[in-house]
RNA sequence: GGGCAAGUGGUGGAAUGGCAUACACGCAGGACUUAAAAUCCUGUGGCCGUAAGGCUGUGUGGGUUCGACUCCCACCUUGCCCACCA
């Protein structure tokens, strides 16, 4: 029978029926057994599934299979990520319903990857659009609020004009929607936020336990949650009570401090400049910065625009007078709005200085221009040195100072203490804290998880506004509040559930007079910070997990999917995690043991996409070749982690290597009984014995350790030269029906391939493997095969011998040999003498088994 | 501006201190065929040479080493991430 495109896909759907039948994939927990949990970013149900998802799933099912096979009690589930922007989109276009439409695209999407044969349990399956998924989103948000860590405040956001909606920090990439790359403004708005900050020392600290994370995914959370340490340091507003905390982390140049710049959203601007002449020009200045978008005011290349307030401020470690700023380049979100400006040791004071001619002053050393005078700089040393016009710290390195200034701050009184008038400032102040000039302090830059999105297609935020009892949470027992159907949806106006009067009007739960829902839903990264608990026990109505269960299957062991999701998704994992294991549910602080990000198929050298319309439809790959040859073809193309470049060569030839597998077991493995010892073996048997156990111990080494699946199979594909090496060889000892050892030895060798590459392309292998006379209900079953060292050796080495690091010649000789022996063997061959030109020994280095390099005198 | 990753034949890639280019694609030649496809065999970095063989060769320049694609320093290029973060 020949392996014809009808027949693979006979074949790949008897097997998908077969595994199906017999719930091959179906997970039990069983605390006998180990278990491994193997996990996919599980997909936005968009329609069809892309190469992108096939990648990403193919790589996870390898290693699915491979560890079913090591007899590990696999849990691989599978769900929709089903909530989202897409879904309302279609609705506005095409007037469909967004749960008529995403349940459409489920079900396509689920067809897709049954086709591509993937070892999931399905009876796990969920879709986070279901209120039996959701309702436990507002089950966790109840208990956050409990806790204190769901919060609503009111506080300027990010508006994304094109999606109508706010969005959290993270989802501003360059000051643009990372969805619809709209320019982002800022809105004062009430909306519901998660205290994820509360976790800040957590979520950076436990990065450490981290170590089989890519390096790269760790560092991006690193820098995200940004921890910074250095000083808040007091200014006094000259004139006034007023205190300007400023944070810097360059504690060493406050002496070369020469003015104040406040971000123009800072809270004390306004009063400061109420009543000065300039007012109206500097509320202009504030307005116009207000209105500009985010990408334009945070790029770094645009010239800093900036007004004085005409006031000034105390610097508390000299009494020096310095006039206060605003300035678009200081922000308020980060630090305490306000710096202290070092146009010498800072490039962006630097700039700014210069452009309106503010004053500086040296206060560390450059020591590649010693002298230098501050009207001659051409920009600002950000280097290390020596401190200069710094009082009792001048002369110490800068390194030493920024520790020791921030000491002398936190311990002494400011310098104008006592100073002031009137003297009862002083005692105000010193009530403030500010009894000393500053404070060694540590800021963050991680923000609050902005929640709250103006969006129909998502879970709806259990919280009930009341004239008279403020905001009160929905009971458990109401739980869920369902997102009710036939909404018309038009994309304008802000939320569409604001029209929906059965949805708004409610009765308050505390005082049972009428009310108003909270009508804003869910961020959808909400959605997929726990999934992975939640297919723990996927069916349980009642509750959000089982704990006995999750204990068990968690934490995942192997997370794979795309790199774009390194800060956002599993930031906010690593957070629901920690608040499960406070509310006591779990007992492990991080999600994902193993992390591996997949890269991206790439089309002609540009990343593959709808918009760029170079896409390549899986499906159309299936129907030529089937499931198999497209899951080998990618997998055996790159490394999972590089880009990978489509070719449609590159099918063929996996395509190609399937078909010689196929006649490999038709034409050649013929039944045959008995056992060939070592000892009876000659030279071509023992050379395909060592090809066999060569090609487990690498196919092993190489899936469990740095999932090198293209040299795993680039060795079965060693195996298979072998076998035909050894098959041709053999021809004449091997009469067709034979029962000869040499045809047991080839049936081994047969069957390893099989069992091998059964994880890379499962369909074919079972097929292959019910031929061969296997009798297990599924190739997972069998037994990983194990390799016998013994079986490794072999009888002669070739030694590469050089001349001075240079390649010259080759010997045969028996792995044992002594360096004694070989180099009196080299120096006595002929070839290497010619090389030598009777030179003298300098030195004879052996590399056991691989080289002997012999040196002499160049020239 | 900062961080990370990468740069190897015509192509995808292999080799992490020890034979550079495994394995595959492509290409060329051959076998089979009336022919084509498929399949099988052989060859395939560059230069010189009929050959044996020699020289050269992993982005560029230096260094360490008996020996460097691999380690170190500087630079160039590309990709990704972050970015007026005080």
């Amino acid at each position: 029978m020949a392996y014809t495109t009808h027949e693979i896909h006979r074949i790949e759907e008897k097997w998908q029926e077969i595994w199906r039948q017999r719930k091959i994939f179906n997970a039990q927990m069983d605390s006998a057994k180990e278990k491994y949990y193997v996990l996919e970013m599980f997909p936005y149900p968009s329609g069809k599934i892309h190469m992108g998802h096939v990648r990403n799933y193919t790589i996870a099912d390898v290693i699915a299979r491979f560890k079913m096979m090591q007899g590990r009690n696999v849990l691989h589930p599978m769900g929709f990520d089903a909530f989202g922007q897409p879904a309302e989109n279609a609705a506005i276009k095409n007037k469909v319903d967004p749960a008529q439409w995403t349940h459409g695209c489920i079900d396509q999407m689920r067809q897709g990857l049954k086709r591509m044969g993937f070892s999931y349990d399905w009876d796990r399956e969920i879709s986070t659009c279901d209120a039996s998924y959701y309702r436990w989103n507002q089950w966790i948000f109840l208990k956050m609020f409990e806790r204190g860590l769901a919060y609503r405040k009111a506080s300027s956001v990010n508006w994304c004009g094109g999606c109508e909606t706010t969005l959290a920090n993270e989802e501003v990439i360059q000051g643009q929607c990372w969805r619809c790359k709209s320019e982002v403004v800022q809105r004062k708005l009430d909306q519901w936020y998660l205290r994820i900050t509360a976790y800040n020392e957590a979520l950076l600290e436990d990065l450490k336990k981290l170590s089989r994370w890519p390096q790269r995914v760790v560092t991006m959370q690193e820098n995200w949650v940004g921890k910074s340490h250095g000083v808040n340091i007091f200014f006094k507003v000259k004139d006034r009570e007023d205190i300007l905390t400023v944070f810097t982390t360059r504690a060493d140049t406050i002496f070369g401090a020469t003015y104040i710049v406040l971000a123009p959203e800072h809270p004390l601007v306004e009063e400061l400049v109420k009543g000065t002449p300039d007012e109206k020009e500097i509320m202009a200045f504030i307005q116009k910065v207000a209105n500009e978008s985010k990408s334009l005011r945070v790029c770094g290349d645009k010239k800093k625009e900036g007004i004085s307030t005409g006031r000034h401020a105390v610097n508390p470690v000299n009494g020096e007078v310095i006039p206060i700023w605003i300035a678009d380049y200081v922000l308020m979100e980060y630090g305490t709005g306000a710096i202290m400006a070092v146009p010498t040791h800072d490039q962006r004071d630097f700039l700014f200085a210069k452009e309106y001619q503010l004053p500086m002053r040296i206060v560390i050393q450059n020591p590649a221009e010693p002298g230098i005078k501050e009207q001659d700089l051409t920009y600002a040393y950000e280097g290390d040195g020596v401190l200069v016009h710094s009082a009792q710290f001048s002369g110490l390195s800068n390194v030493r100072a920024v520790e020791k200034i921030g000491e002398w701050m936190s311990a002494n009184p400011p310098a104008w203490i006592g100073e002031t008038s009137p003297d009862k400032s002083q005692g105000d102040l010193s009530r403030r804290g500010c009894h000393v000039m500053g404070k060694v302090s540590v800021h963050w830059r991680l923000r609050d998880w902005l929640i709250s999105r103006q969006r129909y297609w998502g879970t709806p935020i259990p919280m009930i506004a009341c004239d008279r009892c403020g905001i009160v949470p929905v009971p458990e027992k109401d739980l869920p509040v369902v997102l009710p159907e036939n909404i018309k949806i038009t994309g304008q106006g802000g939320s569409p559930l604001n029209y929906c009067a059965e949805f708004v009007n409610v009765l308050c739960p505390r005082c049972h007079k009428s009310a108003r829902r909270e009508t804003d839903t869910m961020a959808t990264f909400f959605d997929s910070s726990w999934y992975y608990l939640r297919y723990c026990s996927a069916c349980d109505e009642r509750q959000v997990f089982d704990k006995k269960e999750a204990a068990y299957w968690m934490p995942v062991d192997q997370y794979v999917g795309g790199i774009e999701h390194a800060i956002l998704h599993l930031l906010y994992s690593r957070f629901f995690t920690k608040f499960f294991k406070d509310l006591g549910w779990v007992n492990f602080d991080e999600p994902f043991i193993r992390l591996l990000t997949q890269g991206m198929v790439l089309k002609d050298g540009e990343v593959m996409s709808k918009s760029r319309g170079n896409t390549v439809d899986p499906d159309d790959v299936i129907e030529r070749y089937g499931a198999d040859a497209l899951r080998l073809c990618i997998l055996f193309a790159a490394p999972p982690e590089d880009q990978l470049e489509w070719s449609d060569s590159a099918v063929d030839g996996s395509w190609k290597f399937l078909n010689r597998l196929w006649h490999l077991v038709e034409n050649r493995y013929v039944p045959a009984s008995g056992n060939m010892g070592r000892e009876a073996m000659d030279q071509a048997d023992k050379d395909l014995e060592r090809a066999r156990h060569t090609a487990i111990k690498k196919v092993t080494e190489d899936i469990s350790e740095g999932y090198k699946f293209n040299t795993a199979i680039s060795s079965l594909m060693i195996l298979m030269n072998e076998i035909d090496r050894y098959h041709n060889a053999a021809g004449n000892a091997m009469p067709t029906g034979g029962q000869t050892m040499k045809q047991v030895l080839l049936n081994k060798a047969i069957r390893t391939v099989v069992l091998l590459l059964s994880p890379f392309t499962p369909h074919i292998c079972e097929e292959l493997w019910e031929k061969m006379g296997g009798c297990e209900e599924s190739i997972v079953r069998v037994p990983w095969p194990a390799y016998d060292k013994d079986a490794l050796q072999q009888d002669l080495v070739q030694i590469v011998v050089q001349v001075n690091g240079k390649l010259r010649g080759r010997c045969e000789v028996r792995p044992q040999i002594t360096e004694e022996e070989i180099k009196e063997l080299v120096l006595a061959d002929a070839k290497i003498q010619g090389f030598l030109q009777g030179r003298p020994l300098r030195r004879f280095i052996y590399v056991p088994g691989k080289l002997a390099n012999v040196v002499v005198e160049e020239g």
